[in-house]
DNA sequence: GCCTGCCCGGTTACCCGTAACATACTACCC
DNA sequence: GGGTAGTATGTTACGGGTAACCGGGCAGGC
């Protein structure tokens, strides 16, 4: 059991049959170019031997490894999980390897996930950040590989940017719970990075706009449902005449709705809920939650479709593609008068 | 902006600096065999070359990667997500990069995924299946690389299995609402897998223990907060007097306890409700959810583990390693009397 | 002065699949 | 029968990092 099997070259399956590995090659790639009685020994000792075709090779002699590296910040997000399969549905039918990277919101770790598939010289990246570090953009310089970043649509893009407007969104949330008769709203935030610092820019415009106080709750930790039942409590306790919660997004929302119904405050007569992304769950709580319904799986198609296309020698496109985004008023706003 | 930069290799580098790529090589693994002055122009050359490392040729020459291979059958499973964290909290410090796949619960799917893995020579193995087509262990056996199977401990493992009893949790959350007065209990599934048959199996065994009927809703649609909620309906068309409901995760759990809520249906006074797996939302949803909490994130560094002390030639360990599940009664269950 | 040993850098070969080119052989035409 | 075209297989070289081995130069001991 313990003697180190190697595992069966192209070389072994030539032998086999008393021909060069050449010839075993063509037969995998383009077999009408090889006999029809080769075709038949070749296949037996492929099967015999159960050769594994070995992809390392031909990446090292043609620097092309038939792969993406897409980067996410985090896994456990929904948000990412629907850009993923957004992503692969494109370049799965055409032949594209993803790989697969996450980083938790650390530009340190970004970098250093993209030093790995660099290593194993992916075609192309995909990343969900528009801030990286200054040795990011000299590595994908340097690399030479096309890059696409989503999720957003603002800040200025390595080369290009595939998104939706976060700030926009935000906006237009804060208004739509202001028309809906909301006044005193706290913003709740976890993480804070870029995208969720547009995102509180936003709602604090739209607030002012309708000259009215913006106040946040802001938190380091992760965003879980457990932390958004926490951030209740604490908004109620600092403005205990709150009417209104908007939160960076779905998850921080449902806890706060379920806090509400914890503590028997009536959503949304007493106060009214808000989130983003328009996740599944959003849809089934009851009332159903107000959320803005952002293009994630359309952002990874296209993402792709950008990057393949580059891939092929076609031209890029425009530097930004800004997506559209769309308010599910669900049931925890307040009934349009 | 169109001229294709070829990225700088080692001998790019080693040209820059007059000597030879070996020398450049040594200053990457062993800096302290290169003498002082020439480790500063050689970080000097890097640096102004933005050498990246590639490893590719080094994965050729030694057909050893450093890396593995993580199967999942879904990345938005959370219970997924969780093993992930647990085998990268094992990998990562060990200097093994995760390479990620995911297969939809489709064994064919996961063959081929299994051969992309192969073709990049991952150095070994964690699956998230118990059942495998003939060519998955055909070609795990040529490619001579240990394998981890996690999240079950009853099949027999191609090498070795880390998991828990499906078929025991089930059995006990299933006694666990017969104790608590819940009488006509009906389970429901989603996908068809082999661990959902155990879970049946666990649940119908208890059910005739107890001279009660065992009556199960299955669809072959992914489970999801929706689909939790359609199967209430279906479940009250069809058994409009039953009083439990114990599923198969708790995503569909949860569903239909929002259906209950919708309904106006008193959880647990009329229907008691289980889940399975113990993710954050079921504690923080109203009442909370019972569950049965698995060891997601441990099998997963005990796979890791395993592995990686396998790759440096120590022994496998037991074939079948049994970790320990809990149950948390939340407040959906009817109280101990 | 010569040998020993160390330090530090260079040389060589290897991994394996495939593009590009070369060659053998057959068939067919005038 | 010589030329041409076409088909089927072989030959050669390449990619880039590193293990294993080699060798020059210098210090220190006797």
């Amino acid at each position: 059991m313990t003697e180190r099997k190697k595992r069966p070259t192209l070389q072994d399956v030539a032998d086999r049959v008393g021909v060069t590995k050449m010839t075993v090659s063509r037969y995998l790639k383009k077999p009408e170019q090889v006999s029809a009685p080769l075709r038949a020994r070749i296949q037996q000792a492929l099967d015999a031997l159960g050769y594994i075709p070995n992809k390392v090779p031909d990446i090292l002699s043609s620097s092309r490894s038939q792969a993406i590296g897409l980067l996410v910040p985090s896994l456990t997000n929904q948000v990412f999980a629907e850009l993923i399969r957004g992503v692969e549905s494109v370049t799965e039918p055409a032949g594209y390897q993803t790989m697969l990277a996450h980083y938790g919101y650390s530009p340190q770790a970004e970098e250093a996930r993209i030093a790995t598939l660099l290593g194993y010289s992916v075609d192309g990246l995909i990343l969900s950040e528009s801030v990286h570090t200054e040795r990011v953009r000299r590595m994908i310089e340097t690399a030479g590989v096309p890059v696409v970043e989503v999720m957003d649509s603002v800040s200025p893009a390595i080369e290009q940017a595939i998104g939706f407007d976060n700030e926009a969104a935000s906006f237009a949330m804060t208004e739509r719970m202001i028309e809906r008769g909301h006044r005193r709203i706290v913003y709740f935030a976890a993480r804070m990075d870029a995208r969720t610092r547009l995102k509180i820019h936003g709602y604090e415009r739209a607030m002012r706009a309708h000259g009215l106080e913006p106040r946040s709750l802001r938190t380091e930790r992760a965003s879980s449902f457990t932390r958004g039942a926490l951030l209740l409590g604490q908004a109620l306790e600092r403005w205990p005449e709150l009417d209104g919660v908007f939160c960076t997004n779905d998850d921080l929302a449902i806890g706060a709705l379920f806090e509400c119904q914890r503590r028997g405050i009536a959503v949304p007569d007493r106060i009214g809920i808000a989130g983003f992304h328009g996740h599944d769950i959003a849809a089934v709580v009851v009332p159903r939650l107000a959320t803005v319904i952002t293009p994630r799986e359309e952002m990874g198609r296209r993402a792709a479709d950008s990057l393949l296309r580059r891939l092929r020698g076609e031209p890029a496109g425009p530097p930004v593609v800004t997506l559209p985004f769309r308010i599910d008023e669900g049931g925890s706003l307040r009934p349009a008068s």
